[in-house]
DNA sequence: ACCTAGATGCGAGCAGTGCGCAAGAGCCTA
DNA sequence: TAGGCTCTTGCGCACTGCTCGCATCTAGGT
């Protein structure tokens, strides 16, 4: 399927929903299936002001929020700096390094038996698209302090 | 061993690394080691407060800060809103609910497998401490649907 | 008692995000 | 194809959570 059909199901979709398909969405819908992975709401919208430069991003903001109540789209907080937006579809995890803040994307089968024993012991359901996990990846982890890593 | 023995421990411990004793300094550790919960930074300085009003919130931040330097505290985001503190030495993972923002804290030990995997696979040192996963609880996945649930 | 590095109070400032409002535009109906 | 209802947008302000600079103060070694 073209990228161009997945939008379109995005919008669709949002019209099932009672929403109206606008420039601005389509816009961010084609940069959010075009593009890298874990982007800020202030990266996005540099994107789409690329192809439409009026779009505010306060609307970008509201639109992602609308993209993300229809589960196209999920944000993560990795660690500190502002959230990070992805396609529901890539669901994956994360480990953050807190020192660098590099993150790591791992399979979500990774987190299956953790996910089945929250919910066995605590009726609590992990959603496996926001799942990150701080520690301090292989390059910072080799040295104690951040100049040490850097060195070798 | 008693609380104000933990908390002149703790003071030691700071003056060692070249630091002082002052006041709002042991009022804060104080407030650490007599809660149980995680709490934020407004919530500390509110708790510093009724002993010693005069301590300005910069000055809360600034010595956690320094705590969470010398390893006595450990910070978390847990999804959104500002960040909470605890004592290092409770160290447990966070299953935190997206929607209702309650936080489960479990045994570290749940996390060991993850963490041994992630530490094979990809080098990564998870920190335990530091560890928050997203999803819902019991009573907000309770006979609601996930879409209609996050339109709430 | 004195000196100095370190700590504090205070306020300004910043990033990230949300909100209210009036104007604009999509989509339904006729 | 126009009318109109409702959703969406631009704009700018406001808020939260946190940091910083600076003048003042103080802990603690001498």
């Amino acid at each position: 399927m073209g990228e161009s059909d997945l939008v379109e199901d995005a919008l669709a979709l949002l019209r099932g929903q009672g929403g109206r398909v606008t420039s601005s969405r389509r816009v961010l819908l084609r940069c959010l299936f075009d593009g890298r992975e874990h982007r800020t709401a202030e990266e996005l919208a540099a994107a789409v002001k690329e192809l439409a430069p009026d779009v505010h991003l306060s609307t970008i903001y509201r639109n992602l929020d609308e993209l993300e109540r229809l589960g196209i789209v999920v944000h993560a907080h990795l660690g500190h700096g502002p959230a990070t937006y992805h396609l529901a579809s890539e669901t994956h995890g994360h480990f953050v390094c807190a020192q660098c803040g590099s993150a790591i994307e791992a399979p979500a089968a990774m987190f299956g038996s953790l996910a089945r024993t929250a919910w066995r012991r605590y009726g609590f359901e992990t959603d496996p698209r926001h799942f990150a996990v701080l520690g301090r990846c292989a390059t910072c982890a080799c040295g104690t302090d951040p100049v040490a890593a850097r060195r070798r």
